[in-house]
DNA sequence: TAGATTGTTAATCGATTAACAATC
DNA sequence: TAGATTGTTAATCGATTAACAATC
């Protein structure tokens, strides 16, 4: 059964009104109106039933939504209910800010190994350092379900086509390159430079 | 003069296109069409047009774009033609990978001190360190047009109020929360666990 | 029951795409 | 000149907002 298809507008709010309602859930607070959503989110309430509608709509009438239950539905749709084995490859600033970021475990994001060209300082590193070369060896060896790119852009896309030929599906990509990748690989882009160019661009044109 | 306003769509997009124009620049390459930038962006070539429509067009009917004035262009737009002073209040893996970043400073953008509650270990921070006790101080006898926030969530509400306080009115901000801010601040979010969740999502949901 | 609030359809708004005259 | 390609208007598409019957 082929699955309506969700705007991308709609999934990038999944994860802010997941993390809203972690929020509500640590306050005690047992059930929520779409309109409050919508003031926390600063959208509107009728974005907020039409956002939930696409999954099939999880409130009652009159009631609200659950917020256990809604949270719970919104992991469930975001697959945050599974583990995931992640490989950082790129051991610069970002990184090792990744590898030693503690915070993806609970969601189940599990960083396995780090990879680097060279040899590495591996001094306060919490997670295992292999060398490139060991790559491929460490790929057949490990479920990999997720490698993140945290390489300088000229090397990116050398580094993406040789662990895509080693079979992994998923990219989380920090370089700053809009990545070729086949049809069938899954890639998200996080840039901090177009973030901070966009920021500035505000500060100069603000109306 | 009142400028059009530009949609949020088309902001995003600019740094896309510099970050191609630069490339293009590296490799000699003195002009480019709508199509051609197109390509590389993975868009239709009538948005490219319309793109650089909304600030007034800097083509040449029958010939394409200058690469180098185009990109000078979407430089001023943007304005990375300017110095920015920035300090980072938060001293987690992010800050510190932000700090020892040197990229963004070619581009103008200054980070000038670092800013934590806790003494904390500095070895390897390239960038002077301070308590919190003393960020009034600091903006007090220190030009700062960019705070960045990259403390944990649960505190940046309050750091955020703090410098806000001071007169910093613009953020830039990593905590994994939706600051409430005064109309006149300017606030650039970038979050990790968003972009990570929606990889998530996109593995979960091929259709 | 009366009030609250959802799910969903219809209306509106805005962004993307198509088309083409202008012109280099 | 002929071919290429822009800038811009019009058409289309999609996302957001409004409205309201259903119902808890």
């Amino acid at each position: 059964m082929s699955k309506k298809i969700v705007s991308q507008a709609v999934i990038k709010r999944l994860p802010r009104y997941y993390r809203h309602l972690e929020s509500l859930e640590k306050q005690g607070i047992q059930k929520v109106s779409s309109g409050t959503l919508a003031q926390l989110l600063d959208i509107t309430a009728s974005q907020v039933r039409q956002d939930f509608c696409n999954f099939g709509g999880f409130g009652q009438q009159g009631y609200g939504y659950d917020v256990v239950t809604l949270k719970e539905e919104l992991a469930n749709i975001m697959g945050l209910n599974k583990t995931y084995n992640m490989i950082i490859i790129g051991v610069g600033n970002i990184g090792r800010a990744l590898a030693n970021y503690t915070g993806f475990k609970k969601e189940g994001f599990n960083i396995n190994a780090i990879f680097d060209i060279a040899d590495i300082n591996t001094d306060g590193l919490s997670v295992n350092f292999y060398k490139m070369s060991e790559l491929q060896n460490y790929v057949k060896n490990n479920a990999v379900d997720i490698a993140v790119i945290s390489t300088q852009g000229k090397v990116a896309q050398d580094v993406c086509n040789e662990i895509i030929s080693y079979g992994v599906k998923h990219i989380w990509n920090f370089a700053p390159i809009d990545l070729s990748v086949p049809e069938d690989v899954i890639i998200e882009n996080i840039s901090m430079s177009e973030s901070l160019y966009v920021l500035s661009y505000k500060m100069t044109n603000k109306d």
